[in-house]
DNA sequence: ATCAGAAGTTTGATGAGTCAAAAATCGATT
DNA sequence: AATCGATTTTTGACTCATCAAACTTCTGAT
């Protein structure tokens, strides 16, 4: 079959990241969805998902939803390595900020070629996740996929390490690295108001800074490293 | 106006193109030179030449040929710069072969953003040419564009510098890097023989190489430094 | 069990970019 | 100046991706 389109490449990975976004592993993933991801009308999924699951990509059940085949997985999973490994490249070696990483990328991702990403990540060492701690797929499309707690259901007044942040809104990375709050980072829950909708939370010497509870669950964190 | 597709900016980049290699600056491209260099059939190009000039990109002259506008050498001179600073990068810093960076460059170039683009020229140092010594247009489109002499045209016998290469087939410059004929190299012409339609070439120490003399029109030289 | 409203699908149309092939034009040679 | 051949333009059709709006199906509340 031919190379994917653009278009192409960003259904398969909408349907992918919506896939992740789900704690239920066998759940369909309803065009609403899928056509708000990408900014287009429902009709509009409906058609293009059609035509996926004529190339077998995605296995699309009318009226209930889609699922990526192991196909599409694989084909998604390598867009999500050129997106994450461009990131990093773009953070790391050409110096741009963390918050503003994500549109470019999205853009790069469709225009370099397999070389190039495999010679980016060579130079990167290899790394394991982009600057947001999301995981970076390795050359078939085979992925490490830890199971994070986030700021809700982490213990409280226990030392954790922020790990991955799950929302690439330029705003709200901005806001995170402005409170220190980036990956690496270690920090604890002071307490967390349900009534007042939201979490303390405290770095290292910082001040506490208090972070809406639909925030809080963009943040992933992973207990301490067992070091001394 | 909206930003250019990427189609309008191959267009434009290939009528700007076609100008330079002209010496006569008042001529118009014809449509067939403009439709092979993009590999579309001629009634295409037509039909998109005709878009471009409602859009005052071009002046067009049916039968006769296109030729751009300010407006349309601007944006043109903008394509070139993503272009060739993106070849340059990818050489310095990424550490592809200047025989392979073309094709990258040619996808790159329409989704590199300004930011990105920018970026990279303060990170070189804001160079004046690419890897093949083409000239960088600046922010502005402006450029530097001097007038070298090729292999065919220049003395005898007479240490020059190889200033730029006019072609970027990957072949050819793959046989120019192992030929030690890159830009910057000193040279210089042992001879020329039109019958047999080739040009000897030495480089400093190495064996003489012969070249055909169409080849040898790509090659363009200028004196070398004044320094002693 | 029905039925109103939400979610999803279908239909018809649009714009960008392309090709194949027919028609028109140009220009060089006799 | 008439014509042949090359170049260019026109015409009609096609693909991809999209939207608006009409229509269908599903689901949850009564």
């Amino acid at each position: 079959m031919a190379l994917p389109s653009s278009t192409v490449e960003n259904y398969l990975k909408a349907i992918y990241q919506a896939e992740m976004a789900e704690e239920d592993d066998t759940r369909l993933v309803p065009m609403g969805r899928l056509a708000s991801a990408l900014h287009v009308v429902p009709g509009t999924a409906t058609t293009m998902v059609k035509t996926l699951a004529d190339s077998g990509l995605v296995r699309y059940e009318p009226y209930a939803g889609v699922r990526l085949t192991a196909a599409g997985q694989k084909l998604a999973a390598l867009v999500l390595r050129r997106h994450r490994l461009m990131e990093l490249f773009l953070v790391e070696v050409v110096g741009m900020s963390w918050a503003e990483v994500h549109d470019e990328a999205e853009r790069l991702e469709h225009a370099a070629s397999d070389r190039l990403i495999d010679r980016i990540d060579e130079m990167l060492g290899r790394p394991a996740v982009d600057p947001h701690g999301d995981p970076i797929p390795d050359q078939d499309g085979a992925m490490a996929t830890p199971r994070y707690q986030t700021l809700l259901t982490c213990p409280i007044d226990t030392a954790v390490v922020l790990a991955r942040v799950t929302d690439q809104d330029t705003a709200f990375l901005r806001f995170l690295e402005q409170s220190h709050l980036t990956p690496g980072k270690t920090i604890r829950v002071e307490s967390r108001d349900a009534a007042a909708d939201h979490v303390l939370v405290r770095g290292a010497g910082d001040q506490s800074i208090a972070i809406g509870m639909r925030a809080a669950a963009k943040l992933l964190v992973a207990p301490p490293p067992p070091s001394g």
